[in-house]
DNA sequence: CTAATTTGTTAACAGCCATGACGAAATACT
DNA sequence: AGTATTTCGTCATGGCTGTTAACAAATTAG
């Protein structure tokens, strides 16, 4: 039979609840008044739910704040920084990194480790992780921090609300099941594509994010994408979208792993670009060599470059036609090209979306994550924390439970 | 100052008597139980719901239903086929139509009429229009309907939320504001893109909308499409996706009138097919001709479609390899073609989305719109229902003030 | 020092849904 | 046939939620 369904009664408080939670994490200390206009509600009603998140302990009073304008001063309410946190992880081809942000959002611990994960076996790497998750529980503790979820940032193909990678190339796997392999003592555990969890990063660390609309690329071995339209990420009917490496760039182009032809990753991918610029990618080779060519001013490798701007640019263009994004984001290594690289990537995209551009008041911004490297981290750790903030009940019975 | 805002607590009311409204739509006739049991709630709440909306005349009560089972059976509840109204209307290159559905979706009344509206002023199409509606409004009174909304399906771009349609080129239209040239009575107008009703209308067409995802291609004298994830439609930030005509095919292609090349429109489009197959497309030529020789056997007829085909395989595989959608759908007049369109089509789309498929159990269909044509019609119609189920307080007001 | 403004709290109130019991109407079993 | 069982719709009760309105507290403006 149907299931007792939540009365929505209390769906209605958990709801308001949360909605305290997210207005206080997205805009800092804030007096109840100003919560109240915030979500819609009356002073009293939010009184009533500060007071219940204030005895759960996942608020703080912080007294009247600085009174600048006329009228009785709010107390100011912010987010505890001891208590739930949320974990990220990401399994890198070369590198193993655990983080954990408390509520606020802030990166609180953090260790990583140089791991060479490229075809290794999936139980050795998720070894490294775990210890390193050890060690990053072990100092959350010490700053008074206790685990309220954690999830796992994988370069590869995990169907969605599964913990299997289904395929990555880039570490060699197919079709490994994470269940048994992962952290157990950190909560509720998801893992997520790379490229999707840099996005997720990349939608939160700017204002209103609910109004935000992008294409965030991940350019580094692989090219991932993830898009997120009206503030929601689209993760496709399986989980998979987000493919931008084998969008075609010129069909009759050289063949590519996947079966296709002229996919952008045979143009832009980091091997791709280090062989049309002369470079062997080695196992230790990465971009550093080609990023010090380029600063030379070397035409083979800035030509190299240029040719993965412009078919970036192409792909992309298919995208912004499609989605009509309010930006475009790089992301992922290939970061450190981008002097070199969105010059040509932003002519080729503003050639080739002029229809939708004749309705823009300003030419489609394209730009590097301020992030760099860090998004898909930071996005895992985040989406943990706002997981948690999803579920006010739970976080407050785990803090009746201690 | 921020509004009253609706009080979460009537809000919650509304919302529930959306859902039964919606649940009745989707499902046909219920009784109180199963309704019941299908939104969440108990029978004693929906009773109440159900009282509220019968009294509203927005449902009928049709007795015991047959009983198949053991127990009382229960009264089976419809939405009324008499009462409120959504109106559709289409504004195409050569033909204009209006129509009315009622709440259950079913279309009513319909009024079309042969209007080569190319390169026509606004105001002589939209008069025309405007007299087309006055008889559709007539013909609805006449069995019991009122007008609650009109949506309005235009082949061109249309900034969200607005009645300006920005760009039309095959209409011939640039810039046009459409607020004082619509008809006034029948309530609520929107205007839309034609592409984007079409899709609307075959994702209510088939069951668990909530469910679906796909890609929806319009194919005509210009390409359009719709992108439809987790049931619900992507519009873009200013409104404008769906431009997959002008998808980059071959990006040193034939220029295109968008200023890029090798535009998809440029190898499918309507001009374009019929160009390659030795057609010259005149004002009143269309696909007919083209549909003839190619169940001739015609070569020429057959390449120029085949290469058609192949070119929005290119362009649908990298807006697969993005979205990942779990079908996609072909609509608008070329699905005249569609048994020859459809083989190379799927071929290239096969060949360039195996890296998502490895996780997928079946091919990805590819269908033609069993609508076929009157998808955007049927959509606009369904929206403005959609629209006026989703706000039962403005029904039942209209209902009182009778 | 008074008036005005804003904040947070309190008490009374109204709305909504859940619970549990009931009669009604059908089938299943003896 | 007659009883038990099942399911449906309704009713009275009660709990929870947020609103309204009034008030004290804390600040600025004049």
């Amino acid at each position: 039979m149907a299931q007792p369904a939540p009365t929505p009664q209390s769906a209605m408080r958990q709801l308001n609840l949360s909605r305290v939670l997210h207005t206080l994490a997205a805009e800092g200390p804030l007096s109840r008044a100003t919560v109240a206009t915030r979500i819609g509600l009356t002073r009293a009603a939010v009184s009533t739910l500060v007071e219940t998140l204030l005895r759960g302990r996942l608020l703080v009073e912080e007294g009247p704040g600085r009174s600048g304008s006329v009228g009785r001063p709010g107390s100011q309410l912010r987010l505890t920084d001891r208590g739930p946190c949320g974990f990220g992880a990401e399994i890198g081809v070369d590198h193993l990194a655990v983080c954990a942000a408390d509520l606020r959002g802030e990166i609180r611990v953090r260790v990583e480790k140089e791991f060479r994960a490229q075809h290794r076996a999936p139980d050795a790497v998720l070894g490294e992780l775990r210890a390193l998750a050890r060690r990053a529980r072990a100092e959350a503790d010490g700053v008074g921090l206790r685990p309220a979820g954690l999830a796992v940032a994988v370069p590869g193909l995990v169907p969605r609300g599964t913990t299997t990678v289904l395929r990555a190339p880039n570490l060699g796997w197919r079709d490994v099941e994470l269940a048994g392999l992962l952290p157990a003592d950190l909560g509720e555990v998801t893992v997520h594509n790379e490229a999707s969890l840099g996005g997720l990063a990349e939608l939160w660390s700017r204002g209103d994010p609910a109004a935000d609309g992008f294409v965030y690329v991940s350019a580094q071995i692989g090219i991932g994408a993830c898009v997120v339209l009206d503030g929601r990420l689209l993760s496709g009917a399986h989980g998979f979208a987000g493919e931008l490496g084998h969008v075609p760039v010129r069909p009759e182009g050289p063949p590519c792993g996947c079966g296709g032809r002229g996919c952008l990753e045979t143009y832009a991918g980091e091997e791709a670009v280090l062989r049309a610029a002369g470079i062997e990618p080695g196992p230790g080779v990465r971009l550093g060599a080609l990023t010090a060519r380029c600063e030379a001013g070397e035409p083979t490798a800035l030509r190299a470059v240029r040719r993965a701007g412009t078919a970036l640019g192409i792909a992309l263009s298919g995208a912004v036609n499609l989605l009509d994004p309010r930006r475009v984001v790089i992301g992922g290594t290939l970061t450190r090209l981008a002097p070199w690289l969105l010059p040509p990537l932003r002519r080729e995209l503003g050639r080739r979306t002029a229809v939708a551009a004749g309705g823009r008041e300003t030419p489609l911004p394209v730009t590097a994550s301020p992030l760099g490297p860090d998004g898909p981290l930071r996005g895992a750790a985040g989406l943990a924390v706002r997981t948690a903030l999803d579920d006010p009940a739970r976080l407050l019975a785990a803090a009746r439970g201690d």
